[in-house]
DNA sequence: ATTCCACAGGAAACAGTGGTCC
DNA sequence: GGACCACTGTTTCCTGTGGAAT
């Protein structure tokens, strides 16, 4: 018998056992890892450090306002900072209770204020997760708090975001959770309030601005150099030694810092790098390893956008791929025909014209606007990812088979 | 100079769902 | 069981737009 006709399940399974491992902890590779050191964001930690430091004399610390663009490092630098003071707090007998929500995980305001509730001890009996009006979701952790006595500090993630669900709904949440303290008779309640967009607090209401920025910390991109030391210092923990080319470092260090200086899209691209090459079984992680890990991530995220589509979205989508290039009104005839097709009732052209502005806003098509005078003024929509992709992720949907 | 096209996109209202509270 | 609430997805109505055609 020859060796060719090894089985090639077989062959893998074999090499997969035996070949050495690349990568020696994954949870490093992870931008949610916090690190002990984390680098070139001393003076940040510091600054952090300093506008919380009176909870550890039991009085209430400043709100905080903290900006920089995504992947600098604000969440990590946060979230160590406060583990440190609980570690120290817990020594002591004084009741501090730290609380952290992403704005943009909490699709709504009263889904963030129960998820404060949560975190604060409040159950479904004493909380339910809907029915109530907000104020009274509201007036509820505040009698928590009250009652016993917490000395509560929110951290608000993407904080712009729930300013936009503030200004979207006409609710003064915000008002309400920087003035909390006066009208609590126990306890305290502080903010702290992460931004990626320097310029949200314009649209904020004059005074909250006033309160919610008591103090605010900038965190500045970090620079090719800073972002390739960040990776260094990953590196050395995570893989075995050597196995990263120091081309590949270089082509990843420069890759995210195209991007406004972002460590987590640098580190993102390395586990991804990673992967690729223990699964190719190599023995180091080179360039190619790298740009495949980028192309990887960006159709994942495409995929992923497609798949989260409902219903109509993805009609709409496949209307576009069937007409790409041409103008609203061609494009939301074509969509009623694939909804004729598809036995869906159609929805109204100013609906779709806002579906389009969606799916463009999340990169899978682009639009332009083209004004033809007399023949009026229109946007022109085409696919920006390939049409295989998108025939490639409903190829499993029974409803789109026809069409696609 | 005026008209007119083919929409863009804002605002408000509405329907429906799933819940609480008394 | 009815009043009330939040929320999503949608429809209806409306104003505004820039340049070719007249």
């Amino acid at each position: 018998m020859s060796t060719l006709t090894i089985d090639p399940v077989e062959r893998l399974l074999d090499a997969a056992e035996n070949g050495k491992s690349l990568i020696i902890n994954r949870e490093i590779l992870h931008f949610t890892y916090i690190p002990n050191t984390i680098l070139h964001r001393n003076e940040e930690q510091e600054k952090v450090t300093q506008s919380l430091l009176p909870i550890l004399k039991q009085s209430r610390p400043s709100n905080l306002l903290i900006y920089g663009k995504p992947g600098t490092g604000k969440t990590l630098v946060v979230r160590k900072v406060l583990l440190k003071i609980q570690e120290r707090v817990e020594k002591s007998n004084f009741p501090i209770r730290l609380i952290y929500t992403n704005s943009k995980e909490e699709t709504t305001l009263y889904g963030l204020l129960v998820s404060f509730g949560r975190q604060l001890g409040l159950s479904e009996k004493d909380l339910p997760t809907t029915g109530l009006a907000i104020s009274e979701v509201f007036k509820r952790l505040l009698k928590v708090i009250t009652k016993e006595q917490i000395n509560a500090i929110f951290v608000i993630d993407e904080i712009d975001y729930l300013a936009h669900l503030v200004s979207k709904t006409g609710k003064d949440i915000l008002y309400q959770l920087t003035r909390a303290n006066e009208r609590l008779q126990k306890g305290s309640l502080t903010l702290v309030g992460i931004s990626n967009d320097l310029t949200f607090k314009e649209r904020l209401d004059p005074r909250v601005i006033s309160s919610l920025g008591e103090e605010e910390i900038v965190f500045p991109n970090y620079t090719v150099e800073q972002i390739r030391e960040i990776l260094e210092d990953r590196i050395s923990m995570a893989f075995m030694d050597g196995v990263l080319e120091k081309s590949a470092l270089n082509l990843c260090a420069a890759m995210a810092g195209r991007e406004h200086g972002d460590a987590r899209r640098a580190i993102d691209l390395l586990r991804v790098a990673g992967e690729i090459a223990e699964r190719e079984q190599t023995l180091s992680i080179n360039e190619e390893h790298i740009r495949a890990a980028a192309q990887k991530i960006e159709e994942n995220k495409e995929v992923v956008t497609l798949q989260s589509y409902p219903l109509h979205e993805k009609l709409l989508v496949i209307a576009v791929m069937k007409t790409s290039g041409l103008s609203t009104g061609e494009i939301y005839t074509s969509y009623k025909n694939v909804c004729k097709m598809t036995r869906q009732k159609e929805l109204t052209q100013r609906r779709i014209t806002q579906m389009l502005s969606d799916i463009e806003l999340s990169g899978i098509i682009t639009g332009r606007i083209i004004h033809q005078g007399i023949h009026g003024r229109t946007k022109k929509f085409k696919l920006a990812i390939s049409p295989e992709i998108i025939k490639e992720t409903f190829k499993n949907e029974i409803i789109f088979q026809d069409i696609i």
